[in-house]
DNA sequence: GCACCATGTGTACACTCGTACACATGGGAT
DNA sequence: ATCCCATGTGTACGAGTGTACACATGGTGC
């Protein structure tokens, strides 16, 4: 009967969610699933957590910082000098470049708040983060605009198989970006 | 036993389907309620659409005219000299402004390809038909990017419980569209 | 008129699901 | 040392699912 009082189980069965949406998508997440993924018994999943919903906004806030970590790795926008479009396609580039499994995951739960409401808050959070780090290197308006021109382009390349073109993203953003006033 | 001998019972199956997403979301999408929904016995759905994907590709096709009917009601671009960022902020803004379960179903059913590659098809299939129609009055390489654009707009909106500024998305897709080198 | 077969119907099976609940255990407060 | 309760475990129930299949029916081509 090891493993009796088990301080990281819940994280445990966080990482298993992640992991069966990766392999199974969503539709495949349930609390017996991800019990067995993370082998743990029913009981445990939920114990701990109540509702898939629940769930799924814990397993979404990690997701999250996959698309974090690529911008963290590249030094994100550390350098004011920076052409901010090329970067930003070179995120993008990165992303979809890896193991398509998470990039699935991590849209496939941000698109989840269409009908879930209890997702919502999280992706707006998300989404806020994402506009603030760029709007440190112009405007708030541009910055929400490049966000959704991001998102606009990676879901093209993701929902019609298409191949994303790295200097196509550049020029349509560098287009958003108004020129600089100062210059 | 009426209603034996129903030519048009496929068709209507595809209209309960719709009705059951619109009501219920993609995850309450069964043979069954389905069934129910068109008041057809179970085995009938499964004669007509021996899987749910089979299913959901014909609603899909189905759910892109609701935006198609927008685009068509407002004389979709017919005048050359119309200002091509407004007209399509406006196209938006109508289509948001209705009844949000049928945008909710049509990006639902659309954002579904993301996991069934069997929808990828048709999904690609309305992209390349929007695309196509903007292309009319521009260069393929801004519709495209229009298009994503406002997709990514219609999801921020959707997704961080937001709401539509048209004159925000009229600007920013403005930015876009190159400036006329005739005039 | 007849026979074929696309279409429609009803039922059953094995499976997974969320939920609920009774019970075990043992760390930490007292 | 003792007790409490957060945590963990095992099992059961009813509902819903896809699938399969045997059978009914009646247009259509002959």
């Amino acid at each position: 009967m090891a493993r009796r009082y088990d301080p990281e189980r819940r994280q445990r069965i966080i990482d298993a969610a992640i992991r069966v949406v990766g392999e199974k998508g969503l539709a495949g997440l349930s609390h017996r699933t991800v019990a067995a993924e993370a082998d743990v018994p029913l009981g445990s999943t939920t114990y701990h957590f109540k509702t898939l919903d629940e769930l799924m906004v814990a397993a979404l806030r990690q997701a999250n910082e996959g698309f974090a970590k690529v911008i963290a790795a590249r030094g994100g926008l550390e350098d004011p000098r920076a052409d901010l479009a090329a970067e930003l396609a070179g995120w993008i580039g990165e992303w979809l470049a890896g193991d398509r499994t998470g990039v699935e995951l991590e849209y496939e739960l941000y698109l989840a708040a269409l009908r879930r409401p209890a997702l919502r808050p999280v992706a707006a959070e998300w989404t806020e983060r994402l506009v603030d780090l760029v709007a440190r290197h112009t405007d708030p308006v541009t910055a929400r605009a490049l966000v959704a021109l991001m998102d606009g382009i990676c879901l093209q390349v993701l929902l019609t198989d298409g191949v994303y073109d790295e200097a196509y993203a550049r020029e349509v953003l560098a287009r958003i970006i108004p020129p600089r006033s100062g210059a």
